[in-house]
RNA sequence: GGGUUCGUGGUCUAGUUGGUUAUGACGCGGCCUUUACAAGGCCGAGGCCGGCGGUUCGAAACCGCCCGAACCCA
């Protein structure tokens, strides 16, 4: 006998587990080359692991647990994408500086000894909810280590052709005074600005009438353009204008796609507005006149206008134009702006010298296609996005805090040279490139300063955990991603593993939904709808918190978080508790396992349950159907192990002879035992707990193995199954009697619907229901009488097709008396369709039948689905 | 405007290829101290499965339209 406490305290297990898994190494990957990779996706170090956050770590650490269950060698490393403009900002900030007030170093220093304190604190958070990653392997892309390998998979890239630089437009923040990526615009819905009318006079003809919401882009317009089937600007094209208050002169095109609706059906064309300028641009080999300066004021090129913000030119521009009779008339209007992800300042379109990595949508989308996506749909949404790239992605950044782009320029003959992969890390901006200019022979260099995009260092994770370079790639086996993010770190991670190694970066990738508060809506702090996950880790525990992320829906889709499944959550793990605690009062410490148990038919029912929950419950983390494994646990421990098994052994574990004792007690141990290694993916702490409590267990629970079990036995199964029943209805019965469940009965019968093949062991049942129980055959020696007919759908659709409503009709109008006589007479039952009879097979109706009592003897009739019970009170 | 997903008791949720009485949880009402457990057990009420139409002998599921919600994109 084993002495476990009353209770469960998750406060101090949960504490005590926290550190001894650090000192233990159940998570590290030893081996030379692990089985299963999970490729983590490494979050921006905010300092704060939401809620969010967690639900993606909680999928990543069932899947780890469970492959390591499995036999699986796994490699759970956690990463942390450092580099970025926020901290950048937060740096700024916190020091009161610009970033050019200190040297770049100094600089980045700060930004690193920023982000470790960051880290630092999500890192706990993560150690708090029990996730299991191996922390031997962690990494930052700020390390050398890492951003070394940045640059070298730019190096490749660029020998491969995909990195490029050009002069080409690119989305710009002014305020943030960097190029940026498609991916990284968001677009403003609904921003009020005003529409105005601008003539614009002709040279040598009639005027025109264009309507724009920029006319402090009237500097760099170099074009103007109308629908080619607009009648009225049908003979102006070709004519000539002049830019009013600029004086140049720009002619008419015609092109499909000018909007005949908008304003007067003319708009002119600059360097530019908008993409649509940058497309007519292109096509019609327009001039370019950049107007814009990178910190968003005006140039040169604006005259009297240099030196405004673009908001100050675009007022006094339009005071001119008034002035000066060009402006005819103005109206409200609202618009699309694309803007800044990060900071929401308004985006310009500026054309700069920019590296770029080509955009190979096939290669992209084929490479996608091989990656098994769950749930699948969200492959369309990957889909949609590469589809609608229009531009290259531009991936150098004029800031500093990131991975520098490993270039030099000759100053004598402005050759540009890569770094040699022998020479990474490098950093250009301090040391040179080591050689003489290949194409002049100059030593005289000029680091590159411009730095990589974020997504270039975390788009190489896969390399990275896979040792790249110096092991060959093979693929990882999971990628979990919130669906947000598909078009940036899952289109960016596709397109460089497709460009580097031509592979995959990952087997499947899983992609995770996002987590409202329990009123439906996003998490906010003004909603008052914002739970940390601390929160519910103090409140209750962090794996009634694990558990409530896996049953707030199937993986894929949105969950509401919710107070109640943590509850509920809660009360299961009271509930484990306790079976592990009566376990303990019957199992020996040193027990031995019997080699040839005398097993009874609760035992070979329980067993038999249990090496199908392991299959099935094996099949869902396979598929990643987290919520549909734990439901399923849940099922089998609550229902069948805690309420049917254990009340029918207690007569064998309590008064039994030591053989049928000591079966009994085997066949507990081993449906418990597996239950809590099944559940320790779910609930790493309380099963760690309650495995070192139970007796005869070795280790870590989560050093142990999926169970194995091959005890499946349907003859069994069924006939335990109809014991179990049995006393659960008996059980059912005497506390609606109100009387005592162990209060005794003069005798009970069963008589099954459906006799199981085998005798059925009544031993443990009579126990259990303290009364003899006889199992019979046929119908009770009650009197029975029919009262209602029900067809059975499911025979009869398939026999009697189109006919089938009307035979269904016929039986039901019959007297059940009837139809139960011919039943059992004949085994089938005439059917009266009005202008025909058919014949409807016995089994095809179920006649339904009231027990009335005899006089005599007192019985209680219980009708249940499985059958029906006499209960001789 | 385009794409994707989703509407199931008061709330959240399951429902694999169509087939008897639609799953579970929370909440609600009632009863019960029993040799693991009152943070428990047992019982009960509560659903025209968003609406309409279609396919079918039979639809929560399949098809069409409509209404509503969410996310992504323009």
């Amino acid at each position: 006998m084993t002495e476990i406490p009353d209770s469960y305290d998750p406060d101090s297990a949960e504490q005590k587990w926290r550190e001894q898994w650090q000192e233990m190494d159940v998570y590290s990957y030893e081996g030379t080359k692990p089985d299963y990779v999970i490729d983590t996706p490494p979050p921006y170090p905010t300092g704060n692991l939401h809620i969010g956050n967690a639900l993606g770590w909680c999928y990543m650490d069932f899947a780890a647990r469970y492959h390591r269950l499995a036999g699986d060698d796994v490699l759970f490393p956690q990463g942390w994408d450092c580099h970025g403009l926020p901290t950048e900002v937060k740096v700024e900030e916190n020091e009161d500086i610009h970033r050019t007030d200190v040297p770049r170093e100094d600089f980045r220093e700060m930004c690193i000894e920023h982000t470790e304190s960051q880290i630092d604190a999500m890192r706990d958070t993560m150690q708090t909810l029990g996730f299991s990653q191996d922390w031997d392997h962690e990494f930052k892309t700020m390390d050398d280590g890492y951003w070394g390998e940045t640059q070298r998979s730019f190096v490749r890239m660029a020998e491969e052709g995909y990195v490029y630089q050009d002069e080409h437009p690119v989305n710009w923040c002014p305020r943030c005074e960097t190029a940026i990526a498609d991916a990284e615009v968001e677009t403003e819905e609904g921003v009020e600005g005003t529409l105005y009318y601008v003539t614009f006079e002709g040279v040598g003809n009639d005027d025109i009438e264009i309507a724009t919401t920029r006319p402090e882009l009237l500097a760099a317009c170099v074009s103007m353009a109308v629908d080619p089937d607009d009648e009225r600007y049908a003979d102006r094209v070709g004519d000539t204008f002049e830019v009013p208050l600029f004086g140049h002169e720009v002619e008419l095109i015609a092109d499909d796609d000018v909007d005949g609706d908008f304003g007067t059906g003319a708009v002119m064309i600059c360097t530019f507005g908008d993409k649509q300028d940058v497309d007519w641009w292109a096509e019609y080999d327009l001039d370019l006149r950049a107007v814009f300066t990178e910190d968003g004021h005006l140039s040169e090129d604006a005259g009297d206008y240099a030196g405004l913000t673009i908001e100050d030119a675009k007022e006094q521009i339009t005071e001119d134009l008034h002035a000066e009779g060009y402006l005819n008339k103005s109206e409200p209007t609202t618009q699309n702006v694309g803007q800044c992800w990060r900071c929401d300042t308004p985006i310009e379109i500026l054309s700069k010298e920019q590296w770029f990595v080509k955009v190979d949508q096939e290669e992209i989308l084929d490479t996608a296609q091989e990656v098994e996506w769950v749930p699948e749909h969200m492959y369309d949404r990957l889909e949609e996005w590469t589809e609608g790239m229009e531009w290259d992605w531009v991936i150098s950044r004029q800031r500093v805090f990131a991975t520098p782009i490993p270039a030099w320029f000759c100053e004598s003959c402005g050759h540009t040279h890569i770094a040699e992969e022998d020479d990474l890390p490098a950093k250009p901006t301090e040391d040179g490139p080591g050689i003489d200019c290949p194409e002049c022979g100059s030593d005289d260099w000029t680091g590159e300063t411009d730095v990589m995009d974020t997504w270039m260092d975390s788009s190489i994770t896969p390399l990275f955990v896979r040792d790249w370079p110096q092991a060959d790639f093979e693929p990882t086996s999971l990628r979990p991603q919130g669906h947000d993010i598909i078009r940036t770190w899952a289109f960016y991670t596709i397109l460089r593993t497709a460009a580097i190694e031509d592979e995959i970066p990952w087997e499947d990738i899983l992609i995770n939904g996002m987590v409202f508060g329990n009123d439906g809506n996003k998490m906010s702090k003004s909603r008052g709808n914002f739970v940390q996950p601390e929160e519910v880790v103090e409140e209750h525990s962090a794996d009634a918190f694990r558990q409530a992320m896996a049953l707030g829906g199937q993986p894929g889709s949105d969950i509401q978080f919710q107070w109640k499944e943590v509850t509920s959550a809660s009360r299961f793990q009271t509930k484990v508790w306790n079976i592990t605690r009566f376990a303990g009062q019957h199992l020996e410490d040193d027990r031995e396992p019997l080699t040839d148990p005398a097993y009874r038919d609760a035992d070979r029912w329980i067993l038999s349950r249990a090496s199908h929950v392991a299959a099935e419950v094996a099949d869902h983390m396979d598929e990643y159907r987290f919520d549909a494994a734990l439901r399923e646990l849940r099922e089998f421990v609550w229902h069948d192990l805690a309420d049917d098994y254990l009340e029918l052994i207690k007569g064998r574990l309590y008064e039994g002879r030591p053989g049928e004792r000591d079966a009994a007690r085997q066949a507990l141990f081993t449906a418990l035992s597996a239950s809590l290694r099944m559940l320790s993916p779910f609930a790493p702490f309380l099963t760690e707990e309650a495995w070192h409590a139970l007796p005869s267990t070795e280790g870590s629970i989560h050093a142990a193995e999926w169970p194995d079990l091959d005890m499946a036995d349907e003859e069994s199964e069924a006939a335990g199954q109809l014991i179990a029943d049995t006393a659960s209805t008996v059980r059912g019965w005497k506390s609606e009697e109100g009387m005592a469940l162990n209060a005794d009965l003069s005798k009970v019968e069963v008589y099954p619907d459906e006799m199981p093949d085998a005798a059925v062991d009544t031993y443990d049942l009579s126990e259990a229901v303290n009364a003899p129980v006889h199992v019979r055959a046929g119908t009770p020696s009650v009197e029975l009488v029919p009262v209602d007919i029900d067809p059975d759908h499911s025979t009869i659709g398939p026999e009697f097709r189109d006919q089938a409503g009307e035979v269904v009709a016929a039986l039901e109008s019959m007297d059940p008396e009837v139809v139960k006589r011919q039943q059992r007479l004949d085994d089938e039952i005439e059917v009266d369709l009005g202008d025909e009879e058919v014949v409807v097979p016995g089994d095809a109706v179920d006649v339904e039948e009231q027990h009335q009592a005899e006089s005599g003897e007192e019985v209680v009739v219980l009708d249940e689905d499985f059958g029906t019970v006499l209960v001789y009170p």
